[in-house]
Order: C-alpha cells, then structure tokens, then sequence
DNA sequence: TACCAAAATACAATCGATTGTATTTTTTAA
DNA sequence: TTAAAAAATACAATCGATTGTATTTTGGTA
C-alpha cells in the first residue's frame, strides 16, 4: 500500500503537463480544454487524489470556515441555533466550527484567538455570563474577521446583531402573569451585563408600569441562573417570609430548580405561586406542572445570523454597514402559570 | 492602520537576520541564543506577529486537532462526553473538531471526509444509527488517522474502542424492575444495528433467565428511540391490551415519551408499571415521577478515550495495538421503578 | 597569536496548491 | 499560404513557516 500523498503534481507528472494546468482543471477553470479536464479528472481519480486543503487555503487566504461560539452546547436553545447555522453554512459552501464557552470569559478569549489562529472567515458568537471586556472581539476587527452577535450581544455600536425582542419576551411574560391575576411578581434575572438581562428585567417593569403595579427592586434577583442558582433563591424567598404569587424567571433552568424546591416545601403551581420562564428548553413540557415560557426561534435565528454574515464575509461591494436584526418571541401558556 | 498581516520574513527583515532564526526562535529552539530570542520575541510583540497556522500546518503536515463525531451534540450524554474530550486535548495542545450527524449516515460519511480533508490527526466517533457500512471509516485507516470508537461502535475486529458494559447496563436495569417484584417486563431497544442495543437486549434476556422468568420475543420492541417512538409503543401496547408491569428503556427520551402517555391514560407510575431507563440524562430528574436510570459516565468517557487517541497519535514507538476499554455504569433508583 | 571545536546564524529547499505572465499551439481570416 | 488573434498550456513566483545543510562567529586552548 502506497503511503505517499498524491498531489497535483503526481497528476502533472503521470500525464506529462504542467501542475498549474492539473490545479485549473479541478477548479474548472475555463482556461483548460474540456478533453484535458476529463483526462485530469479520470487520472485523478485513478491515483485516488484528495486536494490538501491546508496548502489550498494558505495560498487562498481563505478557509471556507466559520466558527461559531456559544455558552454551552447542551442547551437546547444553542444547539438550535448552531443547527440552523449549520444547515446555511453548508448550503454555502462553508464548514462549521462549533466551540463553547462554558460561560467562562478566560475560554471565550482562547476560543476567538485559536479562530483567529486559523484564519476563519467570519464568526458567530452568543458571549459568556462573564464578558465585560471586549478586547478579544477586537482582535477580530484587527483581523478582518467579520463578526455576528446572536441573542447575547455586547450594548456596543456598530456591531451585527441578530436578537430576539427580549423588551416584548419580559413584557409579555409578566403581562400574562398579571392577566392570571398574579399581582406581586417576582423576577428571577441573570447578570446584569448582559442585555438580554437587562431587556427581559425592563419589560417586566414595563408591564408592571402599564398596568399600575408598583415595581420593587427587592422582587428581582440576579443570579447565574443555574438550576441551583433557582432553587436557592426559591429558599431564600421562603425563608424570608416574602409575600409573592407569581415569578417571571430569565430563563427555564433556574424556573426548574425554583419548582422543584417550592412543591417540594409545600408552595402549589400554579395555585399558590404561577410561573412563567424563558428560553423553552424541552425539559419544561416534562415537567409537573409544565411550565409556561418564552419560545426563541433558535434554528430560525442560527440561518439568519448566518445568512448575514455570509453577506459580509462575500462583500462584493465595498465594505457593509453593520445591521440589527430583531426576532419574535413567542408565549407559550402551559399549566405552571394557570390560575 | 496597516492592513498588511506580519510574518517571520517581516520580523527577519526589521531585525537584519535571517527567516529560519526568526521562526527557531519563536519555537524556542535551542540552536538560537537567548540574546537573540529575547530580540526577536520583542520585536514579534512590537510588531504584532501571529503565526500563521495554515502555513506551520502545511509544512509540519500536522494540524494539532482532532474531531468527534456525535449523534447529537444536544444530548446530555454526548455534550459530557465532549467536554471530556475537550478539556484531555486542551491540556495536550490539541484543537477539538465538534460535528454531529443528526443521526443520518449521509451526513457522517460527509462529516468524516470533511475531517480528512481538513487532516485532522485523528477522530473519535460515536456512530449514527443508520451506520452499516463502514466505507468511510475506511478512508480514515487509508490516510493513516488515528481512529477511536466511543459508546456507539462497529462490531468490527481491529478497531480502538470505548464502551460502557451495556451488557451490564441492561442486566442490572432488569434485575432491579425484577427485583421489585416486576415479572412482565417489556424491553424498548434501539435499532439492533447499534452494537449497545443488542448488548441491553442480551442483559435484559440473560437478567430474565437468571430468574426463570420466560423470555418473549414480542416483548421487545425496536425503534429509533425518540420522544414520540416511547409514545407511540406506549400507545401500541395499552391499545393491543399487552399486560405488563415493568418496562426497560433502551433509552430516556423513549422513556419519557412512554411515561408521558401512560400517565395520561391511567396507567400508574411505578405501580401498575415500573420503568426504568437509560442514559441518566437531566431531564429523568425532572420528570414526575423521577425516572430509574443507567448513568453512563460521559466526562470520564471522553477523557479516556482521548488519551487513548493521542497514544496513537503520538504513537511513538510504532503503531500500538488496537485496545478496547469497557467502563462500567450505574443504576441510579428514583421513584420510576420503587413499587 | 593561531587554530580548532562548538555554537550561532544564514542559505536554500520544501510543504502543495494557486495564479499572473510567458510561451506554444490552434484557429480564424485575409 | 500566412499573419494575426485566440486558445491552451507551461513557467515561475508565491502563500508563510520549517528544517537540513552550509557558513560564519565565538570561545577556549596550545
């Protein structure tokens, strides 16, 4: 069995032509006659040739790849997203290259300098609980590398960004739990760097405005949204004798940990306490009861920010002007939150 | 601001010395003297230097990184066993390839040659459940990269693997319903391809014969294990007036979705039927009542086996022996299966 | 001071494909 | 038939880093 890898020049060689004339013919170019491709072809595949991508990209300066980088990829909403990217990528013509932060901002920064490393054409990226600093983002402007945000962006401009409308999540999961007849809410958000946080946390205030009911920095909770982060927090409550009779939760986990500790200390769902969380992971139609919350169109926005930075990443035209793009949400009403 | 991206020969020229310097230095070789290496390792920092990877790779024809192939990397299993895999490579300098082929061969087949011709130094795989034919991984044994099983293998002789003893798995879920006094136990299995079904399958018989307890082939039932294939056989079953105490899940999801669907039609979890399933994944704590399961440890599983990849890879001393590693797993009793 | 070994550095080929330019071949038209 | 134009192919540089070999420099010793 023959070790050696086969390269063009083989195929040069073997047919007596030039190299130059063997690398047009599998691009197909127009400058080689359609009797020397077949014949380039037919000898190609008879040595068993495979084009080494490194030297083609190298001498290309382009990869065909984007990487895409997200918290965690076990979590449903992410690995949707990551779907739909994949499925555009791959209709492009482009691989994908899926890495996790594992919400820590130390791997985030070695994430984006190993894409940088090697040379990815563009990026999609959903950013850690920790980033504060933007510096590795940078380095892909420094670089050239065009740059997607998804759901968590960073609040600066002139950046791509495609989002979900997480004001109108937060309004309309705390408008539904006042329409329940729920009139001291709680709201469970994450940290506060983040946007998407900030945004759920002002539309819950907002549907708390519209509707007369006064708002109380005590009734909101920042936390990383673990599920013990929730099932802490729902001690706490507890233990302090709080008055509530619903929760808003900034995302399902945390709404589940919560869940579990309240029925498990007497507190009934929906009856004493409705809630209502955000994100739509699959666990919430599993659990008793199942819980009402914000559906994402993850697949959806993984082809859109895809489809965007594709359109950067070709700029035929001279540079693009950085773009926003906002998605739905969607509340869907389960039992956790039916009074 | 200078587009221009600095290389070796940038660093060589600022310096007057020549490029071979530049780079040895740079991979601190001991051929340059520390006077000179800490010249240049400044004015690389001054200059901004990167190292071009394509370029190193395609010279050194070696690409530190190695890809895994999953199923789905959303399932808790397989996102364990990946971040096993990551943080073994990370401490050995490796890149990780995430890829998954949603189950489907065509897209696995695309999948591994997209990973050879990126020249990947080697693959873990976890194989889909459509994988009969093992061309593909043909192609990896013909471009000599390294190649590992994990969990879901090929029976074929002479191939590297890492397991879980489903055998034992399947032994001890039954045992246990048996245990509790079940004597009718349905077996839900996967598709009999999969080499860990067939294994499930042959400790649910041998748990059944160790009891004298009748084995009937219609007592198992095959399928793709999802959500809605637990569902439906559930609904199979209660319709065909099958009697029946105790069922064996190949798999949770299936689980889940048979448990959803038996609740809703007054059937009793554990008491009229006790279940048990397989793979410990979040959402079996979840469920009410909580779900009996084999934990399979994932973490460990990918550490292991990327230690025995990276032998091979590194394979020093010639090629090593194929090895095949057996983990062991644990029933893990929740209220599901307590009669 | 002169010489030699050892250390440091320079030279040049190479990894494999791509691509601008030059050359050869073919075709077209006068 | 021949010159010019067009098509096909060959030549050679290049992408950026690595590495075996050759050369120069350094330091030690006689």
């Amino acid at each position: 069995m023959e070790k050696h890898k086969i390269t063009i020049h083989d195929i040069a060689r073997a047919l007596n032509i030039d190299s130059s004339t063997v690398s047009r013919a599998l691009n197909n170019s127009s400058r080689v006659t359609e009797k020397t491709k077949t014949k380039i072809l037919k000898k190609a595949e008879e040595l068993g040739y495979q084009r080494n991508v490194l030297a083609s990209n190298l001498r290309k300066s382009v990869t065909n790849t984007i990487g895409v980088v997200v918290p965690r990829i076990s979590r449903h909403f992410f690995s949707s997203v990551i779907q739909g990217v994949e499925e555009t990528a791959y209709l492009a013509g482009y691989n994908v290259l899926i890495c996790q932060s594992l919400e820590q901002l130390e791997r985030e920064k070695q994430i984006v300098d190993t894409l940088v490393a090697n040379r990815v054409d563009g990026v999609l990226i959903s950013i850690s609980m920790e980033t504060t600093d933007y510096k590795h983002m940078q380095s892909l402007k420094n670089n050239d590398i065009p740059l997607v945000f998804f759901d968590r962006h960073c609040g600066i401009p002139d950046t791509n960004n495609v989002l979900i409308d997480d004001f109108k999540g937060g309004f309309d999961a705390t408008q539904h739990l006042i329409d329940e007849g729920c009139r001291n809410i709680i709201h469970f958000s994450g940290p506060q760097v983040l946007e998407i946080y900030k945004n759920r946390l002002k539309g819950y205030k907002e549907a708390l405005k519209m509707n007369d009911l006064p708002f109380k920095a005590e009734n909101v909770i920042s936390s990383r949204l673990m599920e013990h982060d929730g099932k802490e927090n729902a001690k706490r409550l507890l233990d302090a004798g709080f008055s509530f009779d619903g929760i808003f939760f900034a995302n399902d986990v945390a709404a589940i940990g919560a869940m579990k500790y309240l029925t498990n200390h007497g507190v009934k769902i929906p009856d004493d306490v409705a809630i209502v969380g955000f994100s739509n992971e699959p666990i919430s139609r599993v659990i008793n009861p199942a819980l009402t919350t914000i559906d994402q169109p993850g697949i959806e926005m993984g082809k859109i920010a895809t489809d965007l930075l594709l359109k950067h990443i070709k700029k035929q035209n001279g540079p693009l002007k950085p773009q926003t793009v906002i998605m739905d949400s969607n509340l869907i009403e389960r039992l956790s939150s039916k009074k």
